[in-house]
DNA sequence: TTGCTCCTCACGTCACGTGAGGTGGC
DNA sequence: TTGCTCCTCACGTCACGTGAGGTGGC
């Protein structure tokens, strides 16, 4: 038990590393209590971790070095108490993008796992739970227009509306006929943001995969009309459709994978 | 509208600096869709948001850019899910380090705040809320032991407990009695943080303030001693010594501001 | 012609991490 | 003598940011 403790035994008394103490030391941050004056070593004093833990805590909570050996050098109660708040206030928005950032990973994991139980050649009815969206504006297609165009005007109102565009993104028809009408024209596109405002329903809906590029849908739209005829269903509602494997996990656009879902009656 | 958009233009459609778009080109993590031939301008079509939205995302998470130019060469499914599962837990770690730093902070910020109301000069009895705390081993302190030997021992045990030493730390003598005899050399040293498993019991307590390095708290014993007898108080239970100014926001060790607390009849 | 965007290249920045080469106490 | 810690100095790293100097379309 000394009172003063080379860089090794500081460090580990206080969880901070050697090359994180010298490196302070250099700045001109947080200096040792004492040099040995024969050889240069630093040494330290056990107080001192009460004022190199709190460096480091506001180092964790990102105040710049700079910042820090600033109000180190002026430090009074008052200042501290400023820093602080600020602090509090820039960790509240840290966090909340954290929370953001997981709800989309999140978001994404259950589209791609629930690709993965999916059967392409398969169509049914399912119970589906309720899901919350942003709708984007209309799409209004122009005659002769590319998928792209109301893609980027929707871009576009996202970034203005202050909407995350991270969130997976679906294309929407307002009703099964106007999907079967033009299946890659969707007439609104939407973000899967579960903090979004609208809903779509819990409840039964019939539900087909397909695979192929963005809005390629054809087939999968005719399929569908089939399969309700022959189960005399009445197919209510828009119809959804959700891009389950697509360019963040998949290389091959023929390989993507969407799915498709209306409510029935 | 057009099919190809240049930096800039992609730039504010993702919300992703120009900066970072050439130097994710640059190091083979995400490209434009196209390059002009004559001035190499790069240009970048509107699906692209979808990919470098993904990117910038897990970027955020913290997962190296080095790691994510892999697994965008040999995506999956199922590897960007496995890619996903670790990253959450990741966050949650990250989350939980983030609280116990909020948490830190605030602590810090209530004792300074208290110290800054606080009247060196007064005596008095006050209501006191609980207050959580985690209490360190015996201090057993030998004769002619320095203060610092035992706070060295508390240090490591500490660290050893896995506790966060950067929460402030106060000393406790078992009975006020024991604080009378020797006022700088508490049983035990204690650590303030709100998750802790031992309390200090609301309810009335004699408190009184000093100015002084940590330990010299002689003046204060008497005063309080006197105090008690005067106003006919009997000082029930340990003695609470916490550091509500110290190293953290004062450069001068006398300016140090200490608040000693004892429940009372 | 002017203003705007685009390009590449080089260097800076922040908070360390990593040897390289050498010293000092038991 | 051996092994251990300590030192300084220089260079590397990561993800960009910042000019510098020059080009290209309206």
């Amino acid at each position: 038990m000394k009172e003063f403790l080379p860089v090794k035994e500081f460090s580990k008394l206080s969880g901070i590393e050697t090359t994180t103490l010298r490196y302070w030391d250099e700045i001109g941050l947080f200096s040792p209590a004492k040099r040995d004056p024969d050889n240069n070593y630093r040494y330290y004093t056990p107080v001192q971790i009460i004022q190199v833990n709190f460096i480091s805590v506001l180092s964790h909570l990102q105040v710049p070095l700079k910042t820090i050996a600033e109000i180190e050098q002026t430090r009074t109660p008052e200042s501290i108490m400023d820093l602080i708040d600020r602090q509090e206030h820039q960790l509240d928005r840290q966090m909340r993008q954290l929370r953001e950032c997981y709800s989309i990973i999140h978001t994404r994991r259950e589209l791609i796992k629930r690709g993965l139980r999916a059967d392409p050649s398969k169509l049914s009815v399912e119970e589906m739970p309720e899901r919350w969206l942003i709708i984007g504006p209309e799409n209004n297609f122009q005659p002769g227009e590319a998928f792209y165009v109301p893609f980027m005007r929707f871009c576009d109102q996202a970034s203005a509306l202050r909407m995350n565009l991270s969130y997976p993104i679906g294309g929407m028809h307002t009703s099964f006929d106007r999907f079967l009408a033009d299946p890659g024209r969707p007439d609104h596109f939407y973000s899967i943001d579960p903090t979004g405002n609208v809903t779509r329903k819990a409840g039964k809906y019939l539900v087909g995969y397909t695979k192929g590029y963005y809005g390629v849908l054809e087939a999968l739209a005719q399929r569908m009309t089939n399969y309700a005829k022959e189960h005399g269903l009445t197919l209510t509602g828009p119809a959804f459709a959700t891009y389950l494997h697509e360019e963040t996990c998949m290389r091959d656009p023929d390989a993507y994978l969407s799915q498709v879902s209306v409510a029935v009656e």
